[in-house]
DNA sequence: TTGAAAGCGCTACCAA
DNA sequence: TTGGTAGCGCTTTCAA
């Protein structure tokens, strides 16, 4: 390789006659220096397009200038729109991220803790897995200093910041917009209770149907385990082949939406005339289903963009105490699954 | 903060009675310690959870452990697959990776280009945009001694190993499909020809005619500029309005293919039956559409995987000259959309 | 087989 | 307003 010996700080302050903590500070932009000298070192560095030693820096201050942030999956629609987010913003404020994804496995996601905290990461993003039911591996990091801000799946057993989707009011208008359209017999595509997101859904459906008078049937909220397109169909054919069909299906998430679509469409039912439904996260295949399908979009950019503003806030106050959650509104998408007018 | 301070390489020296030196040839398993000094480091280093602080090391090493990533965009299914695979043979290979998007904009990719550079990433995985027809700015790489690779989306105008599926192949093997299936007038929605795997998906679609006495009309091909469903959807009107419609479309990704099979719905022709459909890269939602679509599989995960080893490699052997290409193996995923018996 | 010590590039403290 | 300099934690020569 061509191993081009890059210019220093020290070459510069050399060249420059001056002294390397005069150069570093110039260059820092403190404010104690003439501005005369500031112009001189500024402009020779960029004449001689000096490129501080981004090692040296993050070894020299003791960080890594580096976030880690756990995923269960990143090939999933509502992750990879979160990432892009956070990418966007860590980058802006100088930070870069390391991401691992959990594969919604707790091994894992321990696995993943220990890598991020032997790599040195500043602190940490998190959307826990289904299976996280203690925190010890992430307390590690509250336990070096090192903060963390957990979003969209959430535990409570970890004191950090959250940030979440308003999972019981976004299904609360999903529901109210079905029984606004006509529809009386809702039933709702469930996950499982022992997930947050999960029983907040399960939670806002049910008040919706209670506020609106109409009757809540225990059996028409099957339970997914996970969350598949194949369970929507399983459990919609169950629901339309039991004596007492619904007319309408709110689904936990879209692809659990897809599959009840998928099933509905095979055995003639027309959506959204005979049967309404509505998923849940806006993922980029609702829009192109045939019918397109309702859903509620929860922001995924904007939610990596705030969780990582909220870590590096953390950063910045060097407190760790607070472990308040902050809410996200989400957006009631209506479209032709649900529309009877 | 807490602030426990960590213990250092030192810190063990000092409490084993051993000198620096000592301590760091037996952690990293010197050939010329007894085997003795070397369990008694290592165990000691166990028992008293000494982490190496990865900023010292990669600063004194004169690397960052760290691999820059350039893709379109990551919310795209197949680049998703990409970056996973890519980050699982990174870190299992104790290399991280700083992922940057380009949003398909020459501007955008060439400021990814400058930041990773500035952040002092060891080496470069691209996937370059549709606007990118000269690769200075990924030139600066080779110059700085750092390697690069570039996987998918590829610029012959940088002499670096590039990895490819083999699109002509793939779209050989697809239109072959739908002609063994019995259609015979088969059109195909393309892509920008001054994008080389859309030229060479277009390649392939001609060959295949060609090899089994198909003719071939300019006019049943094309061209989407945006790559999108609704192009899809609007090209595959023209083509079905036209006096002469073709029975079956072969198109230059799953997204085109949705928007030509939701337009084909739309006016009640059957597929299979009446018309045979044929997308690329299996997104997803391909599985999920009625009917499932028949589609090439790219493999995307282990394209990822791929590209890093080959970086990783170069980075091994300190060696920038090789310019090869290696070629990928597709796979027909043959399902409902082109299956007529 | 082990130790001593220099030094990677930068920042920040203490002086002047 | 500027300079001198120690030192972050580790690796790696050179010497013993």
């Amino acid at each position: 390789m061509p191993e081009k010996r890059k210019k220093t700080l020290k070459d510069i302050a050399r060249e420059l006659n001056l002294s390397p903590s005069t150069v570093s500070r110039a260059l820092n932009a403190y404010p104690s220096l003439s501005e005369e000298t500031i112009q001189l070192v500024k402009s020779y560095a960029a004449n001689h397009q000096y490129v501080p030693n981004p090692m040296a820096v993050n070894f020299r201050k003791n960080r890594s200038s580096t976030l880690g942030m756990i995923v269960p999956k990143m090939v999933h629609h509502f992750f990879s729109t979160t990432i892009s987010g956070a990418l966007e913003t860590a980058k802006k404020n100088g930070y870069s991220i390391l991401l691992v994804q959990s594969f919604d496995q707790l091994k894992d996601e321990i696995l993943a803790s220990q890598y991020l905290l032997s790599m040195g990461v500043d602190g940490l993003l998190i959307s826990v897995s289904n299976e996280t039911k203690e925190a010890e591996h992430l307390q590690a990091f509250l336990d070096e200093g090192k903060p963390v801000v957990q979003f969209d799946k959430i535990t409570e057993f970890l004191p950090s910041p959250k940030l979440v989707v308003d999972d019981f009011e976004g299904a609360y208008q999903a529901t109210s917009h079905l029984i606004a359209q006509g529809y009386r017999k809702i039933a709702h595509l469930s996950g499982r209770m022992d997930v947050k997101n999960a029983y907040e859904r399960y939670l806002g459906y049910k008040k919706a149907l209670e506020d609106q008078g109409i009757p809540f049937h225990e059996e028409w909220v099957p339970h997914c385990f996970d969350i598949t397109e194949e369970e929507g169909f399983r459990f919609t054919q169950t629901l339309m082949q039991s004596e007492n069909p619904p007319d309408a299906l709110f689904c936990i998430t879209d692809l659990v939406a897809l599959g009840a679509m998928n099933y509905l469409k095979s055995i003639g039912v027309a959506i959204p005339q005979e049967v309404g439904l509505v998923g849940f996260s806006n993922w980029m295949l609702s829009e192109f289903t045939t019918p397109t399908l309702s859903t509620v979009d929860q922001f995924g950019e904007q939610m990596g963009s705030k969780a990582t503003l909220m870590l590096l806030d953390q950063l910045k106050s060097q407190k760790l105490g607070n472990a308040d959650t902050v809410q996200l509104k989400t957006q009631l998408l209506i479209r032709a699954s649900s529309s009877k007018g």
